[in-house]
DNA sequence: GCCAACGTTGGC
DNA sequence: GCCAACGTTGGC
């Protein structure tokens, strides 16, 4: 079985690498994803052992900050379940949940963020989806390739 | 704070 | 099924 890479957004101001390393055992759940391509990513085809980078958007310096490790399939995202949750989706029934979400641990920060201003500086990452104009996606895989440069860039 | 790009909604 | 209007994302 191989494993899988990804990237997942999430704003700091929302919920940043620091509160992810906060948490017991350096693990949560990953909730309110509303977008139905980055739903099926996690519902369909990520898997336990499956790893991840850790990027934060919306903010002064958005990036890589971190590698996470999904720990467990997907199961419905509770919170849209929930009428006083603010992702509450009226929309979703327990009997046929719309949303799912998946437990991430921290495996480690990088010793430094990659930025994408610096992503975005190398021709070789050109393809990447996150780099594409008005992409808007949250949550993406990313190829073994991609992957290794990427995490070559953090020593350099 | 601005705003381009995007995904979703809903009238027709 | 089309597509205009809308709300959201997210870089800058």
């Amino acid at each position: 079985m191989t494993v899988r890479y990804w990237l997942l957004k999430s704003e700091p101001d929302v919920y940043s690498i620091d509160e992810l390393a906060a948490q017991k055992s350096r693990t949560d759940h990953w909730e309110g994803i509303r977008n139905y391509e980055a739903r099926n990513f996690i519902r369909d085809k990520m898997r336990k052992g499956d790893l991840g980078f850790f990027y934060h958007s919306n903010c002064d310096r958005p990036g890589i900050v971190g590698i996470i490790e999904i720990v467990g399939e997907a199961y419905p995202d509770f919170t849209a379940l929930d009428p006083r949750h603010k992702y509450y989706d009226p929309r979703s029934d327990p009997e046929n949940p719309r949303w799912f979400m998946v437990d991430v641990g921290l495996v480690r920060k990088l010793k430094r963020p990659i930025t994408l201003r610096e992503l975005k500086t190398h021709e070789a990452l050109k393809h990447m989806r996150l780099l594409q104009r008005g992409s808007r996606l949250s949550i993406m895989p990313v190829t073994k390739k991609d992957w290794d440069f990427i995490l070559k860039l953090e020593s350099k």
